[in-house]
DNA sequence: GAAATCTCTGCAATCGATTGCATTAGTTTC
DNA sequence: GAAACTAATGCAATCGATTGCAGAGATTTC
């Protein structure tokens, strides 16, 4: 068995030194035609692929960063560490996904991957994570390569990405206002997470800005899954007065709601409706079709992603943080229409099912 | 600014050499327990992590696995990618995500990861990928640490994990069958993929089996995602001669069926039965509840990991590959029932949604 | 034509941990 | 009490690439 070729394999091939080799990799400007076509040549000829171990050591980086989020499993996410896994290694870079970050370890967690030289830089998606576990280290050293993304610390000193999650929850809000609703209620994301807070805050903000009363139970609990969803549809149907029209807090919520409702032979949209949060894939292929507020999910990834390589090769040394708000857009669906009181039709989609 | 400790300021800290705190750390029974005490403390105290390249280079392994995916986004995989994330974590192991991993340049991908050091095994996701890229691999050095998912290559020399497609497919086409139905058709996966021909392969044997008649008009193409799945039920429609049941080889493929066919006005399951195949967390959500082949996703992803990583660590020298087979379990929903003809009602569900 | 400059290349140190071998001290064996 | 062993530790080489520095020629400047 021949062991893996080593730049010296290349040297001697070459007949050169291995800075010579090492040159005419990595700057080949500095390294005469004729040379850097014989390294060329013995490259080939041995098969030569540097080892990133060695390379780590000496340049101390990775080219690797860490995805933290919360669950894989959720599409939502998956989808933005497509479009995060596409634009790394477009520049170069590896993805080193952490799931289930959150918890009382995950500082340390983070400081362990950056300190033992595994990444250079941090994609943080978890809404629910400690703002004083970030502190600590953000402090010590340098100021971390890390932006945190759907997670709104104006006065922290980090980098953030994120959607305008209150004002969309305004606006989500408003559509069911504007159809005619008047009882509204809200499933709510996870307990503890800053994107509950802000669509929470939005969802409150559009009802006083109609003069409407929020009833706490028309709150139901959440946790931006579809059982979760499926339970508050349940609670939904336990009430005796119950509200003409549901936001909730994401779309996997919505769809679980849906499905309970309708088990218990509630018609959406004609008893109820329902607007959600995200847009994902399968929101345009349930019945009815989800009206919601899609999430540039694609183009979150890869600016996250893009920014935090941006700043680990210090093409963005701006001592300020930045704090780049991206916008969403309603998607008007079948699942909303005027409240039967008014006993008037549906609202036709507005926006078409991709 | 501190530089970050190395395990010289350790062994400074605890007046010991830096061979003595790597054993303290490494090998703890080889060193007494005072000076093990003592260097705890100049651990605890440094705030040392060990640097994962220097370890890397000289031990020649990175404690990372590489995991190649078709489609992160695809739910399907990233509940797979979820359980090797959580295995591998458990064992110490990072996990490096390559997703669209198939392609004309995915044979030196492979080899650029393992030569470079990067990672020290290969979780193969990918239906579609070239045989003898793969033999590529595994010819050269030692035999490569590599499992091959979904994928069936009985003579090939690696270890592979999968479901068992085939009679799968079978079992949820004798469903219909059972249920009465003897006009079937079914929907493709993406062509050149393993996966489409081992279910269309289980598809074709339960028709045979019965004496039924596989119509290539009702063999409907398919990408195992949803907007293929609703083309084929668009291109359903169009038929005036259509089947009274439809296998999807896949629940996307069913779930975008069900909502072209349901927009045309059609009733699943009065008017068509639909199966589908894996029983993502969707599935028991939508309306009408799918029935479908429940994958063991949890499982594959689990024994995956672990098989690699006990190939890699050598617990598993076994030069005969191993195959793995795991079982799928029909789950029946709301969306298969007898068919029109012979005017019956609904199957009543037999195992509930979860 | 001497000095200054530029281009190309090699030498050797360096990154931080691991590990084979040697050494010392302490213990057991006969 | 000498030989043989064991346990604990240190020395120094090693993994493979990168890079500061210096030197050898070649070219330009005045």
């Amino acid at each position: 068995m021949k062991k893996t070729p080593t730049i010296q394999d290349v040297a001697r091939f070459a007949h050169v030194s291995t800075a010579t080799v090492s040159r005419a990799l990595s700057s080949p400007e500095r390294v005469s035609e004729s040379t850097r076509a014989r390294v060329s040549e013995a490259v080939r000829v041995t098969g030569y692929t540097p080892n990133q171990s060695a390379r780590s050591l000496r340049q101390r980086t990775a080219r690797t960063i860490l995805v933290a989020l919360p669950d894989i499993g959720n599409p939502f996410f998956s989808t933005i560490l497509d479009s995060i896994e596409r634009e790394a290694t477009m520049r170069g870079y590896g993805v080193l996904v952490a799931n289930r970050f959150s918890g009382a370890d995950s500082g340390r967690r983070m400081r362990d991957y950056f300190m033992s030289n595994r990444v250079d830089g941090l994609l943080l998606f978890d809404g629910s994570l400690d703002l004083s576990q970030l502190m600590m280290l953000t402090g010590e050293p340098a100021p971390l390569p890390l932006i945190v993304a759907c997670e709104e610390i104006p006065t922290a000193p980090f980098h953030t990405v994120k959607t305008d999650n209150s004002y969309a929850a305004e606006r989500a809000t408003r559509h069911l206002i504007d159809l005619g609703h008047r009882r509204i209620g809200h499933i709510r994301g996870p307990a503890g997470n800053v994107l509950t807070l802000e669509r929470e805050a939005g969802f409150a903000k559009a009802m006083a800005a109609a003069g409407l009363e929020i009833r706490a139970d028309w709150m139901f609990a959440g946790g931006f899954d579809m059982d979760s969803g499926h339970a508050a549809g349940q609670n939904f149907m336990r009430l005796t007065d119950r509200p003409t029209a549901v936001f909730a807090a994401n779309d996997e919520g919505a769809i679980g709601f849906l499905s309970a409702v309708r088990q218990q032979g509630l018609d959406c949209p004609r008893d109820v409706s329902i607007v959600g949060f995200d847009d994902l894939a399968i929101s345009s292929h349930v019945w009815p079709p989800l009206t919601t507020m899609r999430q540039p999910r694609e183009a979150l990834g890869r600016i996250a992603a893009g920014a935090l390589i941006d700043v680990i090769e210090g093409q963005r040394r701006s001592r300020v943080p930045m704090h780049m708000v991206l916008s969403s857009e309603l998607i008007i669906r079948g699942s909303t229409a005027c409240p039967p009181a008014l006993g008037r039709s549906a609202s036709s989609p507005v926006v078409a099912a991709e």
